[in-house]
DNA sequence: GTTAATTTGTTGCAGCACACAACATATAGA
DNA sequence: TCTATATGTTGTGTGCTGCAACAAATTAAC
């Protein structure tokens, strides 16, 4: 009858009622959990991992062992010591564990390898003419497969994840459309385990690069995130709600690129008018610019250069409407940070304080309070690590069960 | 290294590395599914909750032991034989294990008992002059306990829920703003649990219909939707992604009443242009019909009058631009389903299928493919029997630790 | 009306997982 | 060299679920 502390309601529950689990599923469970624990950072010391999973000393011990003899961990000597007291070992994920990752793009294939840590082992690319068709992809990724055969023989390749620029159908692996590509109701996934023998997975690109930065970038730690990524093509997004990626029904959630922004704007290529895409677009910025300048830090260090001049008008004008359209994401979303990417990294870059005060006078004001706005932390390759996480998703979830026998 | 059948991945697992679980964890994680399947369906034979379960026979039976002797469910005889074989028993959730459900309102304080299986035993209402203050509110709700007191003799009451017209940050049940009661950053839960005794929970009114709707009305069975709520002040929405609700980082998540929907619009309480809920907007339905009508069947009949009148116009007007609004939601969440209530269902059962027109126009055709636009199922009691909801959330996931002893 | 088939509850046992405690081991510091 | 501290290792205990055999209760068939 007493409630003496204020009870915490659990963070997100889901509301269907679940199925039963057993023993099995327990150890299923904490196997998972180590091994995601050392994908996510690397290495750890078992004393840390008996830490971190609050499992006795004795059960991380047999968890850690029974990775061991799968291959899937190995132990090395304590480093340096860190104090009084036994060293405890350090355990790493095995790196030769890997994923391949694909990314089909309008003027190349790319074919990375990335280990477990989210490690890229190798990458090779080829440059297209045109735009690839699905079915010169999967022969592109034979030839390319050729290609990596060095790295591939040292490694123990669980899967292939490809970020595609469109709509992927996410459980299929079916891509429903990339207009860039052309593609329309290509059957991806399959069409590559077909080709390649491994299981295979595809997802869209910028939600693939949300999981990236998530889980090795600037979102690490975090558990509500919209992510953003600007590029000539259009504004691609991903958003993590309570931990989870958001995938909707289908897989096709979390398009915040065709946002309304401005209904007097100009005619976006899906018909609509005032889509955030076409506001805050590169090309605009580029055409304020006079010419097309070929890296990112030339559009940075033009964007400084011209104050008061037509580029400072555009930036304002294009760093109010993304603010806007933040506004109303935080509103969606109530995410604890915001990343953006690519030119919106750039934009983000050229008048901080401005984004963030518009982004506040919109916004509900304790939503905004928590809210951060950070560019991303990684490279060229974010895509190519997102797309293995989706490879290596089966592995982490069921590090034995769904070992290669 | 072969790859048969094409892999599905795991729908939407966590990103973040979990803690580990011990055999006391999966043993309440059974009990957990148990009283769950048991407050979503009312009652079920024991054969029933195993197949439903996933679990053994013997299991099932040792897990509905211990829920009795808990008194938290009770087995009766089968009622009328289901076939051959040994008739199985029926088990229920104990109805007398109960929620009180609090909404406070412009111009009154509801107080309900729900009881497990979402039944809603008794409530009383104190009508006020105006909005009521927080301290009102709970002065009144000690007021309105003594009224309920013959109901609540009978029942074992497990905490009391709060649905707040206003948003509410989740995880203290602090509501940070309440506009229409002019609150300001009431500490409501943790008044109501010093007033009260009771483990208090608080949450905006919109998602707590949501999760009534998807626990026990047209949302049943879906995982992701979107709802949305039209009333005087304005509209309210809720979603659910992957079977849990959309919360956020503090609990603001889903505002999705203040979603530009026409940047010419009028001007919105909340300072900007165009929002959804200026747009789509009861007061300007009912000026369209020269009056207000009393009713939702009134207003459902001055609607099918007046064809080729102001009041079509109108309804046209604000059907074009829900649909808008909808199909940009479609583009987010990507839901099964959607959910209109209040007079928001009035104007999708006006003209159904305008609405899904202009929806499916306008959205990427497989997300809207698989979309259904329904009317919200359940009463005028939603909001009790999603309040009692958040209160039992506790119980339902640690049945025998949240026990009172 | 008796018997067979079917389904389900019940019980005892086996397998497995984790916690715990005691002990062994390896470091730092006195 | 000895003590304190932290950690790995091992054996034991408790708890949970699955399984198989049996008992019970119903329907269908002869």
């Amino acid at each position: 009858m007493a409630g003496k502390r204020h009870p915490r309601p659990p963070a997100s529950a889901p509301l269907r009622a679940d199925v039963g689990t057993s023993n099995a599923q327990t150890r299923r469970h904490n196997l998972s959990s180590v091994i995601t624990h050392l994908h996510h950072s690397g290495s750890l010391t078992r004393a840390e991992l008996t830490r971190r999973t609050g499992l006795n000393r004795s059960t991380v011990g047999a968890l850690v062992g029974e990775l061991e003899q799968a291959r899937l961990v190995h132990e090395t000597a304590a480093p340096e010591s860190a104090g009084v007291g036994r060293p405890s070992p350090l355990v790493h994920a095995n790196r030769q564990v890997a994923a391949l990752a694909l990314n089909p793009d309008v003027d190349a294939v790319e074919l990375g390898l990335v280990g477990l840590g989210g490690v890229l082992h190798a990458k090779v690319r080829h440059p297209t003419a045109t735009a690839p068709t699905a079915a010169e992809t999967v022969r592109l990724v034979s030839k390319l497969l050729d290609e990596l055969e060095p790295s591939l023989r040292q490694c123990n390749v669980v899967g292939i994840g490809v970020a595609v620029p469109g709509l992927v159908q996410s459980d299929t692996g079916v891509v429903a459309l990339a207009p860039h590509l052309d593609w329309h109701d290509e059957p991806l996934a399959p069409m590559l385990t077909e080709a390649t023998g491994y299981p295979a997975f595809a997802g869209n690109d910028a939600k693939l690069g949300m999981i990236a930065e998530t889980v090795f970038g600037a979102g690490s730690g975090v558990s509500d995130l919209v992510y953003l990524n600007g590029s000539a093509s259009g504004i691609g997004a991903g958003v993590l709600a309570a931990g989870r990626p958001l995938w909707g029904a289908r897989g096709y959630a979390a398009e915040l690129g065709h946002t309304l922004i401005n209904s007097d704007g100009r005619r976006c290529h899906c018909g609509r008018r005032g889509c955030l895409e076409t506001e805050v677009n590169l090309h605009r910025l580029q055409a304020a610019m006079g010419r097309a300048p070929l890296s990112a830090e030339d559009m940075q260090r033009a964007m400084r250069a011209g104050a008061g001049s037509a580029i400072k008008v555009e930036v304002r004008r294009q760093l109010d409407l993304l603010g806007q359209a933040i506004a109303g994401f935080v509103a969606i979303f109530n995410p604890e940070l915001v990343l953006l990417g690519g030119f919106l990294g750039t934009l983000l870059d050229a008048m901080p304080s401005r984004l963030e005060a518009c982004v506040a006078r919109l916004c509900f004001a304790p939503a905004a309070a928590g809210l951060q706005i950070r560019r991303v932390a990684l490279g060229e390759n974010l895509l190519l690590i997102g797309a293995a996480e989706l490879a290596f998703q089966a592995l982490l979830t069921d590090p034995i069960g769904s070992i290669d026998r």
